[in-house]
DNA sequence: CGGGTTTGACCGGCGC
DNA sequence: GCGCCGGTCAAACCCG
């Protein structure tokens, strides 16, 4: 259960219990759907269709090229996208706290959409995870996650319930 | 002052 | 080329 970050290419928000399916069927089988429970309302609810979308299989470990010369600095990235990872989960809440600290950088409407779809990234220094979400108009309650990349480093959140919570788990747990 | 958000501009890809 | 579309930049702004 410590592993969970080797299983997930995300970790889950603060506000979402997991069990151990989630990480069997998000490892094996990504187009299953996931059982989350949502420890807010302390219900069980599917995240449905966690879908992988994959652009390509390759992931690029670093790719950006900083030039602090010139022209503006772009990043010479290839036609290789990294994989996404997608799950959507039924909360009220746009903002769902995974324990990673993101600055928003960007906010579009989508089309066909009344929602607009906020773009983030990973603070930490070098990691280049990004993540976008979106509420689906289809259905209200429906918060649509993506993410791009894996985080290379530890979650950084001196407050995070999320870990006391996973602790207080050991602790109890008969093993 | 430092860090995060807002928001219109900008950019590359793609279809026509 | 032109316009649309999804994604990103960055200056201004906000806030503790």
């Amino acid at each position: 259960m410590e592993n969970y970050q080797m299983f997930l290419p995300v970790s889950l928000p603060s506000n979402v219990a997991f069990n151990s399916q989630v990480f069997d069927n998000f490892h094996g089988d990504t187009s299953n759907g996931m059982l989350l429970s949502d420890m807010k309302t302390n219900k069980l609810i599917q995240a449905a269709q966690v879908k992988e979308v994959v652009e390509n299989g390759g992931f690029v470990g670093s790719e950006t090229e900083i030039k602090s010369g010139g022209d503006r600095n772009k990043k010479k990235e290839k036609k290789t996208r990294k994989p996404r990872y997608a799950f959507q989960t039924r909360s009220q809440v746009d903002i769902l706290d995974d324990g990673y600290r993101w600055r928003k950088y960007g906010q579009k409407a989508v089309k066909n959409n009344k929602f607009p779809r906020s773009y983030y990234r990973c603070t930490h220094q070098g990691c280049n995870v990004k993540k976008q979400v979106q509420r689906l108009t289809k259905d209200e309650t429906l918060v649509l996650t993506t993410y791009e990349g894996v985080h290379t480093h530890p979650i950084d959140n001196p407050t995070d319930d999320f870990h006391h919570i996973l602790s207080q788990m050991q602790i109890y747990t008969p093993f």
